[in-house]
DNA sequence: CCGGGGTTACTGGTCAGGCCAGTAACCGAC
DNA sequence: GTCGGTTACTGGCCTGACCAGTAACCCCGG
């Protein structure tokens, strides 16, 4: 016989529990309005603040959201992935995750999303991806405009185009980190200037790539692209542990 | 000249965002102590219902841990990655994610976790990955355990020999998810001896692959293994979208 | 000198009751 | 009918209080 340790549970976190249990069987659907906080008090038996707390929790982790005054009551949201990019987020801001590691997992993300999209996208998506594309050279003429943001922009636009939630989420998500490392980054002007030729020039490749439906080529170019963006800033070792990904899709190094 | 929406923010959360970013300052560290709650509400001029909320809020966000009767005050917790698990998790179960997108997703990680793992793993590591293949093997006279986790457990030893977090921990969640799925399908008992059989042989051979360095070998057989493991119950469509994807690994559907 | 048990000053958890600004439905006047 | 105000709610926040815990402290017996 094996003893389970005992574990007390706060009054807040059995509301949070039965309303979470009330949406997963269906009780509650996305857009259906929960009982007022003076109602759920007498529902549950526990005072207003303690059902405050709860729509905190409920609230923090994108399951309802209120409003002052409403007297429907708080809304029980569709998922949103706002929190799930929140946590991702904090996780690549990690000190333990390394540069290696992030950019293993970028090119490992935008790898696939443009091979999914090359063969999935629709004929809008396409058009999509290719205006995206084109911002990237007006970026010549547009100084004041941050350059890894309207890089990941375009990037963005493919990810939707795998037609898949979770590689365009986590895409999103370190894509957008890295696009402010970017920013952050990015002073020189002249620097900027050759970097918004290439960019733009790659870009139009991996378009033509996704648009003829050659897969495997579009992965490659669209990983090479990005490798060659961080390749001077890469050690020795660093660069070996990111060869193996590169060869994997094809790509030049 | 543009207008800004208005958009009230709440006591509570200007709390929350200034422990946040004390934290991410780095006036906070991991395993410091915050004030207590009567000390904040001074210090922030509210109530304490209101430091309350807020307190929650970092708790279901995993930014703190708090117990009663500790005059040390909450801890700041080191990242853990239970709360980006959970809403991975919830986005996985969500309907509009299909088994598809999950699956490959799914095939993407342990892909990648398969190429980088042959080249990256110390010989604990291995030594470890080969332990818990034989462990499913061991199935076989074990009717009670459950065969989705134990495999599962497999791939992860396999995903920490990658190094690398990011792929580790997104690997971890879908790969708990799907494991999940399976040990609540099933219930067939003869169909359980034959998956063992082939789990436990596909495991030994991507074993050697991993143990041989065979990068674009262990990709195929990981992959393959995982694909074979769904085909049955694939549509025409389903399996078309995941047909671009197997080829990149070099993968046999 | 040292160890152990009780005291004490805190902690977070919860409750009751109250005020305020806001919302949206309702309803009557035009 | 439409438009305006009224009204009955909503959530946001506050005050003040009690309880069950925790851990440090201190004192007493060895």
């Amino acid at each position: 016989m094996s003893f389970t340790p005992v574990q007390k549970v706060n009054a807040y976190e059995i509301i949070v529990g039965q309303i979470e249990q009330a949406i997963s069987d269906g009780t509650y659907g996305a857009g259906d309005r929960l009982p007022s906080e003076r109602a759920l008090m007498t529902d549950f038996g526990v005072s207003r603040a303690t059902v405050r707390e709860a729509m905190r929790v409920l609230q923090a982790t994108g399951v309802i959201e209120s409003r002052p005054g409403d007297p429907r009551g708080p809304v029980i949201t569709a998922f949103s992935p706002r929190v799930l990019e929140k946590s991702m987020a904090k996780l690549a801001q990690l000190d333990s995750v390394s540069r290696v590691e992030l950019l293993q997992f970028r090119l490992l993300l935008e790898g696939h999303a443009s091979l999914l999209a090359a063969t999935e996208r629709t004929d809008e998506e396409l058009a999509e991806i290719a205006r995206r594309g084109e911002d990237i050279a007006d970026l010549a003429d547009q100084p004041d405009v941050r350059f890894g943001e309207r890089v990941n922009r375009f990037h963005q636009a493919i990810r939707r185009a795998s037609h898949n939630q979770m590689l365009e989420i986590c895409g999103n998500v370190v894509g957008g980190v890295m696009a402010e490392m970017i920013d952050r980054r990015l002073t020189s002007e002249t620097d900027r200037s050759s970097r918004v030729r290439t960019s733009a020039r790659d870009a139009r490749a991996l378009v033509a790539a996704i648009r003829d439906g050659r897969a495997q080529e579009a992965a490659a170019i669209s990983t090479g692209n990005i490798y060659r963006y961080y390749a001077d800033d890469l050690s020795s070792e660093e660069t070996r542990r990111l060869a193996t990904m590169m060869q994997s899709y094809g790509a030049q190094m």
